[in-house]
DNA sequence: AAACATATAATGTTTAAACATTTATTATAT
DNA sequence: ATATAATAAATGTTTAAACATTATATGTTT
């Protein structure tokens, strides 16, 4: 669906086309990568978590750790870390070497869960199949350049 | 910032690291006009709602109406309009001729406080001057071309 | 006119973002 | 050793998205 029959109206210009075409396509994309996860339970913020868990291997990671690597900084992992508890999806406890952090870890139930999900990122993939490659490389482009 | 940076990490391909880049680059223009609109008081929600019921001229705007204008399509008005009525930025009466609905209007502060923002326009079109006019062309022909 | 269906808004719930504040623990300075 | 500062996590609050459910009013059928 293109912009113009979303919002029936004309844009000042170019320039805000753009910035309603970028918020729209991050609906649109987050919208059905949304519904995926859905289908496994989690929400988008909640896999996001799991994957870093996983990308720690054997190690534990503490809150703040957590925190640095989601991508919405502002996130509070406490209580996004109460869910996946209550979904036994994950273990926290208190560190021994300093009692103020927490040692998390995702375990077999949540690595279980992410592998049935990995077939998430063939369906992400697929959502930009529209483009060609070298299209695909050129919007990196711009999209990189307008955040320079 | 580029997106690597960001991450510091590599990606599966150059269809995910776009995906993600769409994400970042709404998050980036996002954050920066929350920011403008935020110095007024006001969420880009609630930004948003005002410049509808703005749209209507003299006419009100039902609940529904304005559901209907709006990105998100799942927003709660009712409660969103709460909240601009505790701001005494609009009105919100029953109409007469259909019971079930509200006759929703901005009101002279509302129109006031909406003429003081007209500004944002110029602000929101500047986050992308990184980019020439051919660029944001072909950057919206991608864009568009991804949601068909 | 009464019964049923539809339309509209309001309300309830969960999750999360975006802030601020608080509590507990550790590190540092005096 | 005690006081102070810094750090980490938890908690509190508001706003909103995404759902479902409910209440009220209107339209339609019989």
């Amino acid at each position: 669906m293109k912009l113009e029959d979303e919002l029936k109206s004309k844009f000042r210009n170019e320039a805000q086309k753009a910035r309603l075409s970028v918020y729209f396509t991050q609906n649109f994309l987050g919208t059905k990568m949304k519904e995926v996860m859905k289908s496994y339970g989690l929400t988008a913020t909640q896999y996001n978590i799991l994957r870093i868990l996983r990308g720690q291997k054997t190690k534990t990671a503490s809150v703040g750790i957590i925190k640095d690597r989601m991508i919405e900084k502002n996130s509070d992992v406490s209580r996004l870390l109460d869910r996946l508890l209550a979904k036994k999806l994950i273990e926290r406890k208190e560190s021994k070497t300093d009692r103020r952090l927490k040692d998390v870890k995702i375990n077999k139930d949540g690595l279980e869960l992410l592998s049935k999900m990995d077939s998430c990122d063939e369906k992400s993939d697929q959502l930009l199949s529209n483009l060609t490659e070298k299209e695909i490389k050129e919007l990196n482009r711009l999209l990189d350049k307008i955040r320079e």
